[in-house]
RNA sequence: CGGGGUGUAGUGUAACGGCUAACAUUCCUGUUUUGGGAACAGGCGACUCCGGGUUCGAAUCCCGGCGCCCCGACCA
């Protein structure tokens, strides 16, 4: 990608609306747009940020058997009345709507209802279980208060998957399944060393839910981590009594504020039970599906990885996420120099290595650093000049304070090691 | 939803109740530049959030609405 073509350029100042870091950055950087309060456009740099986090978690969904589909935004008031959650006092962030003919419809706070209906049009015997189906598909919900960038949002994009299973102990072999892919996408997107799995409150039918939650000190839930274990308990369900059936002690706690950054739940029968996902077992004996909900919100998952890596000149992504690999710089436009950075360039794109190409020649050397660093691509490889006439390309990680010059393979070795 | 704050060119800010609403940046024209947001010259860009009120006179004071930010509550 050429950035003398790309749509969007960076901002000298911040947003004065914004007070979050993760906002601040990402708008001044070109990645979002805000559109009103907690409603934000994902632009071309943020799209391919976001479409990587994606695929991260779309294959380690696939690597567990999930397999995608996506639901409908719309969905109709009877699916949720079952479960009595249509009811505004029971879910307070529904955005409703009608119909021409006044028929009441809701834009999807979540799918447990939606999903589990559809199902019992597919699963009817215990040979078509277990299932397990995910998606990644626009939530609506009506926060009273949208807060801290894009952390938490009325609108987003989440990743959900709905497991099926026959009982109780196929669900819980998924279910330890999951934790494993949950913790291999959080370590993938580059935040794993900030992430604990965290025991968090389960409702009616489990004891605990499993959080994902990442130390950050704009988090807005408090955590107690045992560093040793690896493992975190969050404030709500903090006392004696669960320490002691987790054998956890007190004096190895560590306090911190946390985000969220996904959530595994189980589910048990509360909605097949409501709405009917039934399946004969081999005895020919009826029975409800057991059910579990694993969540994890793409948006939030980049604003956090913003939050924790990055410092006062811009951000810092993490390789797997980043929106290009290489921000390849051309400084002054004499024909030596860029021919030198487009035939750099095309060698790069011809091995299949992203680059965005900084070929602006009306753009000071200066603009052009400060633009990088704002932005965060891992590699910077500048030509210039001096570069040529050093006999190389002088390439500078994001995190590294001084470049050195090498030659192409050496970069490409770099590059692929 | 309670409390606090705030609203002025695309962006960030300034302006005692009083002159043509100022500065920077962005953008446009030209010249000159190209290793850490370059220099010079010229130019475009504002119904000061909306609606009322007070006043000879309102960006400025008052009332109402709306937007945005923060704290809290909420987070199925």
């Amino acid at each position: 990608m050429k950035q003398s073509q790309l749509f969007t350029k960076t901002k000298k100042e911040s947003p004065a609306d914004e007070a979050s870091l993760n906002a601040e950055l990402l708008i001044k950087a070109g990645f979002i747009n805000k559109e009103m309060a907690g409603v934000y456009s994902y632009l071309p740099l943020g799209l391919r940020v976001i479409k990587k986090i994606e695929n991260i978690i779309r294959e380690e969904m696939n690597a567990i058997g999930g397999q995608e589909v996506v639901l409908t935004a719309l969905q109709e008031k009877s699916t949720w009345e079952p479960t009595n959650q249509w009811d505004d006092n029971q879910v307070d962030v529904w955005f409703k709507t009608k119909l021409k003919n006044d028929t009441e419809l809701g834009l999807a706070v979540t799918h447990e209802a939606a999903i589990t209906r559809m199902m019992t049009s597919f699963i009817q015997s215990y040979r078509d279980l277990p299932k397990y189906v995910y998606q990644f598909q626009t939530k609506f919900r009506n926060e009273a208060r949208a807060k801290s960038g894009i952390m938490r949002t009325r609108e987003f994009v989440m990743k959900d998957l709905y497991s099926f299973s026959r009982n109780e102990e196929e669900h819980n072999i998924f279910y330890e399944k999951s934790k494993e892919a949950y913790k291999n996408i959080f370590k993938r997107v580059g935040i794993g060393h900030l992430t604990y799995i965290t025991f968090a409150s389960g409702g009616m039918f489990s004891k605990f839910s499993h959080e994902f939650q990442t130390i950050t000190s704009t988090g807005e839930d408090t955590i107690f981590v045992d560093e040793n274990k690896g493992i975190a308990i969050n404030k709500e369900v903090y006392n004696d009594e669960v320490l002691g059936s987790l054998g956890i002690k007190k004096e190895d706690l560590v306090e911190n504020k946390a985000v969220e950054v996904g959530n595994i739940f189980t589910l048990s029968t509360r909605f097949s039970d409501a709405l009917g996902l039934k399946y004969k077992t081999e005895e020919g004996e009826e029975k409800a599906v057991f059910m579990g909900s694993y969540g994890i919100g793409p948006g939030r998952l980049m604003g956090t990885v913003v939050e924790v890596l990055s410092d006062d000149k811009g951000i810092i992504w993490p390789e797997n996420i980043a929106p290009f690999k290489v921000h390849l710089l051309m400084l002054g436009g004499d024909d030596n120099v860029r021919k030198g950075a487009e035939d750099l360039y095309s060698k790069l794109n011809e091995k299949g290595i992203e680059v965005l190409f900084d070929d602006r020649s009306d753009t000071s050397a200066g603009e052009k650093f400060a633009d990088s660093d704002l932005i965060g691509i891992p590699y910077r490889v500048v030509v210039s000049k001096r570069s040529l006439a050093d006999g190389g390309y002088e390439v500078k990680k994001r995190i590294e304070e001084k470049g050195k010059i090498v030659s192409f393979d050496e970069f490409l070795n770099l590059l692929i090691a």
